[in-house]
This record gives C-alpha cells, structure tokens and sequence, in this order.
DNA sequence: TGAAATCGGTGTAACGATGCACTGACCATA
DNA sequence: TATGGTCAGTGCATCGTTACACCGATTTCA
C-alpha cells in the first residue's frame, strides 16, 4: 500500500504541490476559494496525511511536545502525564514521555535528545534550582515550560514557570494541624533541595512561627537532608521516617507534614507498623491529593495541586507561546493549592499518649 | 549551531558519506580496519548523531517502540509503562506513549497513525478479544505484542502475547480464601468482557466448583455485566460494589475477589463507608500487586504481574523478534502470577456479622 | 497608455541519510 | 597475457515536504 503523498493531492485537484502546500501551511491570501476547495476534497478522499519525518526534516521542527517526569511509575506524575497527553491531543501534538528518575544528567540527556530530535517544546518536571545543565538549549530557541518548579532570579528569560504555590501550600497544611491544636508537628521529606520542596517546608515554618511558636522545638527528622529525593521509593522514604520520629519519644510528634502523598502514605504504613493509629493517634497531612488519598483508610487529608488546568496551562504555553493570550515569558504561574480535609487529621488526642 | 552531518563525518575522515553509512549500518566486510578507526574517531570528535527524521524518510522506519496502554493515569499502567521505558533504553529505543482510555476506537487510530509514522513495533495493552481493528496494519508488516491479552485463535499469525496466566491467578486468589473458610465469596469487577478479565473469573469459577461449591450460590454483583472497564475509576467501581452487595444482607459476601488493585482498594473504601473493616469483617484480593497494596491499611493480599520482567519480554519481542532467542511468531507467553498475602485476607469470621 | 503593483500559482533546490549499481585496483588462474 | 573474481570504497537518485524566487495575467493609477 503505497502512501498517499502530497503529489497525488495536487495532481487529483489539479494543481502544483507547491500550492498544496501553501493550503496545508495556510499561508494567507494566496488561494482563490474554489482552489481550496478542490484541494479540500482532494485531500480528504485520498485520505492524505503528511509525513511527518519529511516535514520535520525539511523544516528542522515536530509538532511533538516533550515531557520530562522523574517517573510515571509514581502515581502523581503518572496522572499528570495523562493530563498532559489528553491537553496536548487538544492542540493536535502528540507527547514524547522521558523519565528522568531525577537525575540531573539524565534530565540534560533528555533535553538535549529531544531538541536534536526537533522537539521545540518541553515540559520539565524538575527539582533542580539551577536550569544551567539545559541553558544552552534554551539558548537555541527551546520553548521551556517548568513544572512544579517556579521561576528562579537566574533563570533564562524564556522560561515560564507552572507551579502551585508551595509556600502558601505549607503554610495552609500546617495551619490546619495547628488549628487542630497540635504544637509537635513535624515536617517529613526526601531531599528539600529542591525549589518546591524548600518552598513547601518554608511555608511550614513560617506557619509554625506565626503560631509562636518555633520550628527548632519540633521533632526534627533528619531524612530531609539527603541527597536523594526518592519518587520512585516516596513511601520507603515515609515509612523510614515514622520508625525514626518514634524510636525517641520525645522526638515523636502528634502531627505530620508531608512533602507528598506518597511519603504521607508511607508515612501511615510505618504508623501501622508501630501499633499507632492515624488520625486517632497521630495526625498526617500530605500533598498533591493523588487519586488514592481519599481511597485510604482513613482518607488523607492533603493539598491538593489542580493538576487538570496545570497539564492544560503547561501545553499551551509550551505549544501556543508567542500567540495573544500567552503569558509573558520568564513569568510564572503560581496557582493556589486547595485543602482537602479528610479523616487522616484530627484534633490533637487530649490524653498523651502512654 | 549547523548540525553535525554525515557530510562532515566523512570529509574529516577523508572518505564519502556513503562509506560512513555503510560503517553505520555496519555493512558486513566491506571497510579496512583504518578507515573505520578513522570513521569512528571523526564522528566522536565531531559529536554526530545521525538524524532520525531523515533516517526515518528514507527507508520509511523508527527506532521507536509504540505503547498504546487504557491510561496512564492508572498507577498499574503507569509502573508498567515505566518499565517499559527502562528496558527500551537499554535496547537504545525511545518510547511513544498513548492512553486508549479502552476505546477500540482510539486504539485503532493511535495504532494507524503510530504505523503511518514509521513505528514497526508496538506494546498494545487491550482488552479486547478480537484484533480485526488493528489486522489491516499488522498485514502490512506491524510487529505486535499485546500485553494483557493472551492470544486468541483468530489473532494473526504474528502477533506475540505476554500476559500472566490469568486463569490460574483467578484460581489461586479464589483458592486463598477457600483455604481461609470462606464460602461465600463475590467477583467483582466492570465489565469483564476482555480476554484477562474474563479469564480471572473463569478461573475464580474454577476453583469454586473444584471447592463442591456453586457459583450460582455466590452473591453476585451485576456491574460486571456493565460495557465499561473503569481504569480510570476503577477505585468507583469498587466501592460501587460494596455498597450494593451490602445493601442486601442475603447478598453479602465473606470474602471478595476484586479484577484488580484498585477495584479492591475502592471496595476497600466501600466497606469502610459502611463501618466495616476490611480483614475482620471482609476479605479482599485485589490482582498486580500495585505498590499501593503493600501501603494499604490493611495492606492488601495481592495476585502480583511481574510487570519489569513482563515488561522486558514485551520490548525484546517487540524490537529484536526475527533474531534468534525470539518467541515463535503466534505464540503466547504466560507467566506464573505469583500470590502475595498480606492482611487484607483472614480467615472467615467464626461470628456472623449482626 | 504604459509602468508598476497585485494576484494566483508554479519550478526547483534543498533538508540528511541510504543503498544500489558501479569503478578501479589488485590478485589468481589458465 | 587475457579472463574473471574479489575487495574497498564511491556516485547518485531518492524519500516527502517546504520556501524562496519567479512568472504570466490582470488591475491600478498617474
């Protein structure tokens, strides 16, 4: 079955291929209507579609958006790539999945792979401070959009940033534990060197202090300081956190931030392990509100990211910068995290625990 | 930053392009040992790297492996496609993603359009039984592997499946809770008019009638009969089920068997609406062993899908099928589930519920 | 009226890699 | 010394699309 190539197209309307692809790139004013018309009908009898690889090759360019996850394996990014894939379907561009597994040379890897490979859009999902390890492709003329990472001082202009707000998610999660009455909340991460993540824990203490009371009385976990962010093994990472906040009683807690809710589930696992109850016995917050926080037992409460409209805004920044509604490039988007409250917070127990 | 071409591979080697082509696409015999030291010290100092998409336009192929999975979103399907991912890196392809959402219709055009693109090497997870949607491009030479989805005696002769032996996993998790003194024991799930699903029921009816029971004495659960899957929703399926069996107390269960994890966590969150505990009161077994099982409360007893080694054969036969370790064409490898008990699973509650 | 501008459309040379048909040089055999 | 065969490497047309330069016909306007 031999493809159907635009010479068969003009030959059936009876025109040039140029003009073809004049129709196909609409290129403005240059056509009489029946012309059109007769390509119309031409293309869509033959069942034309263009051929891509010629396309890119002459052009230098794909209609393909690249996304960089640290791993679809985890539940959060998988959603979020499902809800990048449905937005960018929207817009007629397909999506090129990389998994970085947060490896800084991978992620520069990946970036440069797809930009060789003419990708001109990317949607990075990463944890990294700096964008030096990509900046010379952005350079080139790389449409990069960030995600849950916002803009940086040192940044490329270029680059527009889609996040929530993770300072004010901090400060909300901690809020509401410590309208619950807890004064022993501590905050329970992989590595905080991250943008979002140091946010997020920023937000914490700024609550706590505004409470008055001070981040240097809570249990401290000392996990947070590793290099490793653990996206892939979130849940170990919790689960290893509430052995170590309850190995020391006085270190123990009656209430938990989590950096997500994977971790926040661990988090729970390890409760489970050591006898004690959620909600009941100690209270655990996490972030992201991923489809299996409301399935647990109890439903966690978390802050949730609206990951839908955050897919939609990072496509069409990524696919339609440069059109009117754009957002100004170098800009970001923050948007306002929501509090989901469920079972997994209670009000602070009012007997200490034995 | 012009490209590295083939070109100036080859006059910085001081031979034709056609030679470097041929050192490429390593053209047995035809090259001295010099040049090809020559070749191969030019194209590192030079950092080529071939061009796909005018690879691709000239002899009409990709490198890429096409991966048509129901949803992304769905955390079994996003570890699997994650594996996938890992192990196509190590054969040196890259991955195109599509989510079908499970509509035949979809899946036929991603697989066509995936076909027209130059992809010759497609995962299609599917669950339908019959393959006439896609047999016109698997004529044409498409290589598939259906993952999911033993095959079928219609299939056409090329295609290879790689699934687990969902008979076997519907006897074995049915077994378990025989073994644990239940006898009244309900399938749930949507609809089960896919190969796999249709299987594990078949095999959880195996292991009843083997036990002397009836499986017109179960309580049944009518959602199954339903035209939709639910991967995306599964959890809502679940819990749509415990509501309704437990809304008839004649049509309640001891012990279910749900299609898949997240079927039984929703079940899971059903039984807790009602203010009952998973465990004590019920007995769950959900199937793939998601990592979520392990983090439940109760942790979940699980069928697991050893998806990294499923995930492996899937891409070897999808890239490198025709050489010599290749399964034979047609045929279907079905690997051994492997039961994982935790504590969603105990033995029937010696008092009936009030 | 004639020069210029506009309109609708076409010819052609790329984009980068490939593989067939070919060439010259060298060797072996008769 | 013919004849033929092998070996190492090359020339060239080609994949499907695009964009620029161009062209002839019609319209505009001084």
């Amino acid at each position: 079955m031999a493809r159907v190539t635009i010479q068969h197209v003009a030959q059936a309307a009876g025109v040039s291929p140029s003009t073809v692809s004049n129709f196909l790139n609409d290129r403005q004013g240059r056509m009489v209507a029946a012309t059109r018309t007769r390509i119309e009908t031409a293309i869509s009898e033959l069942g034309y579609r263009p051929n891509r690889a010629a396309r890119q090759l002459r052009n230098g360019k794909t209609q393909t958006v690249g996304l960089v996850v640290p791993s679809v394996g985890n539940p959060f990014w998988g959603a979020f790539a499902h809800e990048v894939e449905v937005a960018a379907l929207a817009l007629g561009c397909s999506v090129l999945l990389c998994n970085s597994e947060r490896d800084p040379e991978r992620e520069r890897r990946y970036v440069e792979e797809l930009w060789e490979d003419g990708v001109r859009s990317i949607i990075l999902c990463t944890s990294l401070p700096s964008l030096d390890h990509v900046s010379n492709v952005i350079a080139e003329g790389l449409r990069l959009v960030t995600f849950d990472r916002p803009a940086q001082p040192n940044d490329p202009e270029s680059v527009v940033s889609i996040s929530i707000d993770n300072n004010v998610g901090g400060q909300v999660a901690t809020a509401h534990l410590l309208e619950l009455g807890h004064t022993s909340i501590a905050f329970v991460s992989g590595s905080i060197r991250s943008v979002n993540r140091s946010a997020r824990y920023r937000g914490y203490c700024d609550a706590i202090e505004a409470a008055g009371l001070s981040v240097a009385d809570m249990p401290q976990w000392t996990g947070m300081d590793a290099a490793h962010f653990g996206d892939v093994e979130a849940a170990e990472v919790g689960r290893a956190a509430a052995r170590d906040l309850f190995a020391d009683p006085k270190n123990a807690p009656t209430a938990v931030v989590a950096i997500n809710d994977m971790t926040a589930l661990g988090f729970c696992r390890g409760l489970r392990d050591l006898g004690l109850k959620v909600g009941r016995d100690v209270s655990v917050i996490g972030f992201d509100d991923i489809i299996l926080a409301d399935l647990y037992d109890p439903p966690l409460t978390s802050v949730r990211q609206p990951i839908t409209r955050m897919a939609q805004l990072a496509v069409s920044e990524a696919v339609e910068r440069g059109s009117n509604e754009s957002t100004d490039p170098g800009s970001s988007v923050l948007l306002r995290p929501e509090l989901v409250v469920r079972e997994s917070t209670e009000h602070v127990p009012s007997t200490p625990r034995p």
